[in-house]
DNA sequence: CTTGAAAAGAGGTACGTTCCTCAGATACGG
DNA sequence: CCGTATCTGAGGAACGTACCTCTTTTCAAG
């Protein structure tokens, strides 16, 4: 039988009272008492039963998630993974807000966050590009006592409680060593992306370049082609790039803009030329599944989604966190992996 | 908030005693008082708080997991994986027993089921291969009333409740599109497996065949190694064959036996030799890290012992199972999304 | 010593559900 | 119309924890 606050009472020789003011951290027990009942506590292995607790507690948690509006089909696939999980018997206790910030805009996200009432949350998921805007709001929101949680794209100096994603350079030296192993000859490569400012384009971008040598010895490395959520842009200078170099053997896309990317490749494409791109969504499945995407670079929205609920309860809740569980893989899809 | 069992009771115009009556099936209640009760329900979106049926239930779950004994390195990993999970906050309220069973001894799963008192039990999880003997254990199990879970191995056409794992045979083909992909050119391939008869085996080598001309025109299968579980025997064929074919570009690892066929490897490889093997291991992840082997396919055995505990739980709690959270994915594994 | 604050005890209610008992109501065949 | 079987109601205890109030003890400063 697992122990109980009463057992550690009766252990330790306190009231339960005690027992509870120790295991809550309230004020009022000396130290030689607090010491008496963590004795207790570790003799008996006991550890507290959060069902009961949440039960005790009334609590409901409140969780707010800050997720970029507009284009992007990957925050579009991520948000609709994220209402699925709301809905699983998984978010039982949660009540969940879903905003929605410009990725454009750099005071978005502060202002959407001022306008909520932050007595009124428990914590928050941001899925955000760092700025210092957004580092004064994660410390506006630690100050208010929420978890702060980071989706996708880190946020290392802002003081978050965790990182939900993947390793954004891993992922980059992973295109290099796949597009390495799939080019049947060393030849030109070509990165596209829309965005080369962003956190996660750059990282992506390095690790690429410190990987490509060894996968891909003789391979030479394009200009990057930079499109600025222009799809017109994209398709222009994926275009030119294809036809005007027959030795072209792979293509990068280390960002968003796959669907200008594929539209282009439709009408360029040839045989035997290896493509990879990251992130699942209906465009990128298409591409797999016609030939024209050789792989993809993946982290699971469902797993990303409901990791960060279950970080989220859990620094709430004061219960550990399973790393491995809530490590993202960085996975490698092709089209008979696809499921 | 949330509706609760009083909501209902006062929604349908019934006492509390006969919500509950109709919430778990219990009997005593005319058809008409049941659609009353099931109508309040849908209509306030009633959904039954786990946390604190179980607590009221005092109910803790007695799971047994029945895993291979003997030297598969897999079954290791699996087991370390699974006792870590049993340490971690998602296992609370569950008592776990791990059975081990000789994997060549098709009676030796019955004895140990029927060494058990079934009545002490709630629910098992099973990585075995099915057999007769084995389908008769899984139909006493049902007969007492326990939830089953097949995993790894899919028990098909026992009546499990549930299958955690991957499907071998897109597994095979993974395999295939992997191996068509990073072979320079089209030559020969070596298949290598411990034991051809297993179900496992045998549907990778399905889906292998089904998808090998496709992803890789032009190369020839050569004759399937089985080595019976015996390592000189694996050494001794795999040498003999890298060394007498030098047109040999791919070898495909079926299923266990990698660490003798690495050790053979390690004294013939040779450059741009394209490897590619199943499951992570302490054996495989070194393989990896050397180079020996180019590429794994993969299933999180961490993954796949929370997710059978999970939907262990789910069957007893009579909770629908995210199906999407409990999809076990086919991953593939190099040295660069290693982590 | 006395005083008084800090520390500890005692006992209670609540959370949402399960499950029990006992009593009262309804249905139905004879 | 009665008896009996089936349904339903009312109420309460329990699960393990949180948190509240009220009392009692401890202990050091005055």
């Amino acid at each position: 039988m697992k122990p109980t606050v009463h057992d550690i009472a009766r252990e330790a020789g306190v009231s339960l009272a005690t027992v509870d003011r120790v295991l809550n951290q309230r004020p009022g027990v000396r130290a030689v008492t607090i010491a008496k009942v963590q004795g207790a506590v570790q003799r008996l292995g006991y550890v507290r039963d959060a069902h009961a607790a949440n039960l005790a507690r009334g609590r409901r948690h409140r969780f707010a998630f800050v997720l970029p509006s507009g284009a992007g089909q990957f925050a579009k696939t991520l948000h609709a993974a994220l209402m699925e999980a709301y809905a699983s018997p998984l978010a039982d206790r949660i009540e969940l807000t879903v905003l929605t910030v410009s990725p454009h805009d750099p005071h978005a996200v502060a202002n959407t966050l001022k306008s909520q009432d932050l007595s009124k949350l428990d914590g928050v998921a941001l899925m955000v590009q760092e700025t210092p805007q957004v580092r004064d709001a994660v410390a506006a929101l630690k100050r208010a006592g929420l978890a702060v949680v980071a989706l996708v794209s880190d946020l290392p100096s802002t003081g978050r409680d965790y990182f939900v994603g993947i390793n954004s350079v891993a992922a980059g030296r992973t295109a290099a060593q796949l597009i390495g192993g799939l080019i049947k000859e060393p030849a030109e490569i070509l990165c596209v992306t829309n965005a080369l400012r962003s956190r996660d384009s750059l990282e992506r971008r390095l690790g690429f370049d410190a990987a490509i040598a060894a996968y891909a010895p003789g391979a030479r490395v394009l200009p990057t082609v930079e499109a600025f959520d222009d799809p017109a842009r994209m398709a222009d200078a994926v275009t030119r790039v294809a036809q005007s170099r027959p030795a072209l053997a792979a293509i990068y896309s280390m960002g968003s803009g796959n669907a200008a990317l594929l539209a282009a490749l439709g009408s360029a494409r040839q045989g035997g030329r290896v493509v990879v791109a990251h992130e699942l969504t209906p465009v990128t499945r298409a591409g797999l599944a016609t030939g024209a995407l050789s792989a993809l670079i993946v982290q699971d929205v469902g797993h990303l989604v409901r990791s960060a609920l279950r970080v989220l309860r859990s620094l709430r809740d004061d219960v550990p966190i399973v790393a491995a569980q809530e490590r993202i893989r960085i996975e490698i899809v092709m089209r008979e992996n696809l499921q």
